[in-house]
DNA sequence: TATAGGATAGCT
DNA sequence: GCTATCCTATAA
């Protein structure tokens, strides 16, 4: 039985709103991944970006292709995608079924050092998975897990801001910045684009 | 079928 | 600034 000030885990109902309103609600929840063996690693979300479908930045801006159609159905699911042949980034959709948006998620701060990174080479915590590639990378995030869905059991899932972050993001509303999203050709203007403010685990500071 | 290019990151 | 590396969208 989990205590009653435990974080809830964020259901599909409450990723099913625009991406840009669940996006800045999303900095300060945790991305909680568990490995195929059982482990647990987790993250504070502290970077994300959103994508409508009227944004010509977003992958289903033109149509329902095979990579994009996760996006069309309900929230409450991953689009995955690989980026550059080399990179993976993760996406969790949002809005109503039938409306392609997501937001990526771009930065974490994680809690511990995933096991399989090497204690010799003197990576910082907060940069493991500061930026969308490098969280993948961190939390072993692959095509593998496109369109599963964000629940427990399943390998990815959401817990909601704790008590204390909530509280303290009310007393400082500016720990929450606002501005305009990174890497794109098109869109550029869109301010959709949050980060904690005064967090290291950002993937650029601006 | 062919081909251009990308929601990145690390190195120069 | 340069580019690895491969999947995908789009054109032919």
């Amino acid at each position: 039985m989990k205590a009653l000030d435990a974080p809830q885990d964020i259901n599909a109902d409450w990723l099913s709103r625009p991406s840009t309103q669940v996006a800045p609600d999303l900095i300060g929840c945790v991305l909680v991944r568990q490995l195929p063996d059982g482990k647990i690693l987790r993250g504070l979300i502290v970077e994300t970006e959103a994508y409508t479908p009227d944004d010509p930045a977003c992958h289903a801006y033109r149509r329902r292709t095979p990579r994009n159609s996760v996006m069309f159905g309900p929230a409450g699911a991953c689009y995955v995608y690989l980026i550059y042949g080399i990179y993976h980034c993760l996406n969790v959709v949002t809005d109503l079924d039938g409306i392609p948006s997501a937001v990526l998620i771009r930065a974490l701060q994680l809690e511990t050092s995933p096991p399989w990174i090497d204690p010799q080479k003197n990576v910082k915590l907060h940069r493991l998975a500061a930026g969308p590639g490098k969280l993948c990378l961190a939390l072993k995030i692959d095509l593998s897990l496109n369109a599963t869905l964000l629940q427990p059991v399943q390998p990815l899932w959401l817990e909601h801001r704790s008590e204390q972050f909530q509280q303290q993001l009310n007393e400082s509303p500016s720990n929450l910045t606002q501005t305009t999203r990174i890497g794109l050709t098109q869109g550029v203007d869109l301010p959709w684009r949050w980060y904690l403010t005064d967090s290291s685990a950002v993937s650029k500071r601006g």
